[in-house]
DNA sequence: TTGAAAGCGCTACCAC
DNA sequence: GTGGTAGCGCTTTCAA
């Protein structure tokens, strides 16, 4: 079923057809009328391949993230989605696994979709990757891993602050033994986080003992941290996670080996998912607005809207939520 | 940066470019590695429009869930995801939001970019929908909400089974008072969990009485049918929920509540979720195989696969996993 | 082994 | 208000 087809029926051009398609120019209305009954009756819908290429544009955003299991990415997407719909765009996601490659491959497919916009939320990158996508001079947003461009809108949360208030909230609880739980990934920003910690550690003078364990990203992988953390012979009692997703593990971990928490032990997570409010305890955490973010995001992929234009860096402070799983240390 | 630039720079002509970027027919190694090279350094990476414009079709599969929060849907789709790769394709993601509106718009979209097969695990359906994706001619495949068709794979759950076995289960442990905690939809599967819970209440001839609640499809949505089944005064000793992602709200507000899981009231999930694991208590839910689904769902789109065709009709038995959120009613 | 050229289905510009 | 038509960038015969 082509335009073609739909404009014969209707005894029209294919001019027409477009014309009342995309509300475009002036059709009378009776041609409308009959126009839009042949697209009825002939079911018509278009190819939007054509329609793109012929049009040299897409209404579509593309958004790339690290993991969609985790509920922080998801988050981000429905909020850019529900932004975008609102201004007749679509969203197409795609994901990394953490893996350079496919991201690199998610880049090339998204820009080979000629999208409208590129919205790049991962822990991963490289230079040539930022040098590629900034040769295709499409407007992109990082979250994270930009940098300063032409084209480029970064969006950065201050991790390093977000942990130091973490850490010190830990520290004033009496916590003197602290250990980071982060996932794999030998890449920038995660480093980051975990300098984060170790800096944030490191204010107090060695007061502060600590160590850090990985795994992937995932409640299973702070499962899998604890597990090494206890085997270690280093007993934290305070866990610092590098998110909630894996947190969730951790307190399961840690309940499977009898701890309590935050009797025991206590527990931080990071992003505020609202699955944070649900485990046992209730996670204390500090708050990402993914809400916001993903508005910022289609706000600056799409700046024809009416409000105000996003600035090329925007700077986020976490916010320390407190609910359960923290709570003075241990004597001992 | 098109193919023309890239023939330009070769010395070639378009048609030998697209031979080599597409690995077909024969061209001289030499030649070969002349466009390799130029388009090396044009940067070039093709219109994926134009290539699925010009060839007639598109190495993408459509897939079109109800909530992505969801992780049974997340679950689903990394398995085609992962399988769909492997042959060369993409899936391309869209939600609805349970919304029919969202469907429809949902499936157009996917039609209108000619995916090369669709996957629709949503949960609801109407009627004309199916006549308009048949009319299509794309091989799809349903979850649950499909028909017979020419085109059509059908991958159904046996949910009144599932339901059955959790409520004999229950039973077996002496529970004689039961809830349901569902989530909105007056359409036609959700109707099917309903009734299947109301089904195999029956099965008791009265001994068991009942009750069922509803919220949105999130562990608020639990959390908040569990307070309006507080309210009600009806007190059940076990809560049967639609899915696990419900599940963890529900276990959360009867914790919140004062009551103890499952000494006080046992509670069942659906699904079999990784995060079912690591809730507290770790939950007794039916396993549905989402990965089992999605490799299946890819097989039956991409038939060109060496292995097995897949049948039009497939019926999942869900098993049920016994964990620490079920036990003995209490005296009482 | 390679090139020329006819579309794929649609949009957008220019006439009428 | 409406139609004719030139592309958009690529694939794919058909010839050479």
């Amino acid at each position: 079923m082509t335009l073609d087809k739909v404009a014969q029926r209707a005894g029209v051009s294919t001019a027409t057809v477009s014309r009342v398609l995309n509300n475009q120019g002036t059709v009378k209305d009776s041609t409308r009328r009959r126009v839009l009954s042949a697209v009825k009756t002939l079911n018509y819908y278009p190819n939007l391949h054509a329609r793109s290429l012929a049009g040299g544009k897409s209404n579509t955003i593309g958004l790339i993230v690290s993991n969609l299991s985790n509920p922080f990415f998801v988050d981000v997407f429905q909020a850019m989605d529900a932004a975008a719909r609102a201004s007749g765009y679509d969203v197409l996601v795609e994901h990394t696994d953490y893996q350079v490659s496919q991201l690199r491959a998610g880049v090339r497919s998204l820009l080979g979709k000629r999208v409208a916009g590129l919205a790049v939320v991962v822990s991963e990158m490289e230079e040539d990757l930022l040098a590629e996508i900034q040769a295709s001079e499409r407007p992109t947003v990082f979250y994270d891993v930009g940098k300063p461009a032409e084209n480029f809108t970064n969006i950065r949360v201050r991790y390093e602050l977000g942990t130091q208030r973490a850490v010190q909230y830990l520290y004033s609880l009496g916590h003197r033994r602290m250990a980071f739980v982060g996932h794999h990934s030998a890449l920038s920003p995660l480093h980051v986080r975990r300098e984060a910690f170790l800096g944030a550690v490191g204010t107090y003078d060695g007061a502060v003992s600590w160590k850090v364990a990985l795994g992937p990203d995932s409640p299973a992988g702070g499962a899998q941290a604890v597990r090494e953390l206890l085997l270690s012979g280093f007993k934290p009692s305070a866990v610092v996670c590098v998110n909630d997703y894996m947190a969730i593990g951790v307190l399961r971990e840690l309940r499977a080996h009898n701890y309590s928490v935050p009797a025991d032990i206590s527990v931080t997570g990071f992003d505020n998912i609202s699955l944070s409010e649900f485990t046992h305890p209730a996670l204390t955490t500090l708050n990402i607005p993914r809400e916001a973010i993903g508005q910022m995001a289609v706000k600056a992929l799409l700046p024809d809207q009416a409000s105000a234009p996003i600035p090329p860096e925007v700077l986020l402070e976490p916010e320390l939520v407190l609910r359960d799983s923290t709570g003075p240390a241990p004597l001992s």
